[in-house]
RNA sequence: GGGGCCGUAGGGUAGCCUGGUUAUCCUUCGGGCUUUGGGAGCCCGUGACCCGAGUUCAAAUCUCGGCGGCCCCA
């Protein structure tokens, strides 16, 4: 038994650990363990994200070890990190005359080999990711997939152009990508550009893809970074161009981590356990047999037929024929997010009938034995999909209010997310900070279908030009 | 950075204040009987006082230190 949903922070807590996704019980703070079930959904989920990827980059993988004299080198950047950074002083009982840092991230890794890899317009756009684990010292509350101070799963992009235009067309094109990629999860999101101080340090700007927990706090589950020449410059990338003068390359650099499984977990889940995508299950399917006493073989035999034939179809399913009664199967699986569920009684195999349910609905379907197909399944998993994505559009429009008044916005605020007009001072958004105690999360680019809010408006602190914006208290 | 709380089977807990029999209960796990269309029942069994030092005839219980976890405030 999970607690309910409605108690979100005790319902993830609980789910993580009852469905086998992490194991909290690693000694040290913020560090967790991935069990076999937690990391078959998360291969599957980072296998949609590959297969996005390797579209338009190559993978590669960069040393976990950075010397500090790299990491220290471009100011803004450093500044962002330092007192989140893991240092290696030894190396057995010897000192170490330059530190190494422990990646909290990893352009200081890369950009040094960059400036080698790259000479000519030629070798232009250069486009690599990694996954990787990172390290960052996290002082305050760590959650399992939230909050690490390991991120195990961190999908990091990193490229290289000609000039700032096309560095902007490739922003532009990883934003598209990460589009597909949370639509393929069901996920609803926010696409925002953070305010000038909340940027990533070192970057240009900052477009950031922000969804909405159950209990109305916002979750940054993806970040693109224009980089424009600034790490260039600190590196000395640069490349002949055409025309045979050298120039600085424009950069840009884009990041998901394991929070994509934890909005996965968060969003679709209930108060049985995890709802998953049928293309995200680890178990897609389980067959179910009620066994009565004297009447077993009959039930049996259809169970294996309809679970070899879809074995053979190249589905994740599973058998479930233990000792246990029909009913606690029912509860376990549910925990488990099996999206699609088979019974076959008696009363099923004497008519080649079997009964199909799916783990978002109520409702059970009495079918053919013979309607168990591949058209007939991918079918039900794209109309799931589809529900999936409605319900979870649906509970999130449900969290976005738009306000042009302060005391009404301030009264409604952790509820979810608040749209309103601000001009681009610091002031204005340090005064609509402290007044309604949120961050701004920065201007909205582009939001789910269902929410009216003018781009353009009034300042809500000075009276100014202002645009749309989003505030929220977040993870 | 400041303050507070807590470490007892795989998980959750009682006992600690007031030291003393075989450390409580639920759950999980293993075995058996029985049952099976939404978490069945009965029987048997496995399994724990975070680590170290001290006080004491005697420490889960008191003291000190370490390690680990949680919460609040800035």
């Amino acid at each position: 038994m999970l607690p309910p949903k409605s108690n979100f922070s005790e319902w993830y807590h609980e789910i993580i650990q009852q469905a086998e996704i992490m194991d909290i019980r690693y000694p040290v703070k913020g560090l967790y363990v991935w069990f076999p079930f937690g990391f078959k959904l998360r291969n599957l989920i980072y296998g949609k994200l590959r297969e996005i990827m390797d579209r338009e980059h190559d993978e590669v993988y960069f040393p976990a070890l950075i010397p500090e004299t790299e990491l220290g080198k471009e100011g803004q950047h450093i500044k962002g990190f330092e007192d989140e950074v893991y240092w290696i002083t030894h190396g057995g009982l010897d000192r170490l005359d330059v530190k190494l840092a422990l990646r909290p991230t990893s352009e200081t890794a890369m950009y040094p080999m960059f400036r080698l890899w790259i000479r000519s317009h030629a070798d232009l756009p250069l486009r690599v990711y990694q996954i990787v684990n990172v390290f960052r010292y996290e002082t305050k509350h760590t959650r399992p997939l939230i909050r690490l101070r390991e991120i195990t799963s961190f999908k990091e992009a990193h490229t290289a152009h000609r000039n700032y235009e096309e560095a902007e067309e490739n922003v532009k094109m990883a934003v598209n990508a990460y589009k597909e990629f949370f639509d393929s999860l069901a996920i609803p999101y926010f696409v925002i550009k953070r305010p000038e101080w909340d940027k990533f340090p070192g970057a240009d700007y900052t477009i950031a893809f922000d969804t909405i927990m159950p209990d109305g706090r916002t979750l940054q589950i993806g970040t693109v970074h224009h980089l424009a020449d600034n790490f260039a410059r600190t590196f000395d990338i640069k490349y002949e161009t055409p025309e045979g003068d050298h120039a600085y390359v424009h950069q840009t650099c884009y990041g998901i981590s394991e929070r994509c499984v934890a909005s996965v977990i968060s969003i679709h889940g209930d108060d049985v356990g995890l709802i998953l995508p049928f293309h995200l299950a680890p178990h897609q399917a389980v067959i179910i047999p009620i066994l009565y006493k004297e009447r077993e073989r009959e039930v049996l035999e259809l169970s294996k037929e309809i679970f070899s034939r879809m074995k053979e179809l190249g589905l994740r399913v599973i058998l479930d024929d233990s000792d246990e009664r029909p009913g606690a199967k029912y509860y376990k699986w549910e925990l488990f997010g099996v999206p699609l569920r088979i019974e076959i009684g008696p009363r099923e195999a004497e008519n080649r009938e079997v009964v199909v349910s799916f783990r978002d609905e109520k409702v059970k379907r009495k079918i053919p034995a013979e309607e168990i197909t591949e058209e007939r399944i991918a079918e039900w998993a794209d109309e799931m999909h589809e529900r999936l994505r409605r319900r979870a559009l649906d509970s999130m429009l449900e969290k976005v209010r738009f306000f042009e008044n302060l005391t009404e916005m301030e009264e409604w605020m952790g509820r979810g997310v608040v749209l309103f007009h601000l001009c681009e001072s610091l002031e204005c958004g340090e005064s609509i900070e402290d007044q309604v105690k949120a961050g701004v999360l920065g201007e909205v680019i582009e939001m789910p279908e269902g929410i009216e809010a003018d781009r353009d408006g009034k300042c809500i602190i000075c009276g100014g030009d202002g645009k749309l914006n989003a505030i929220a208290k977040s993870y």
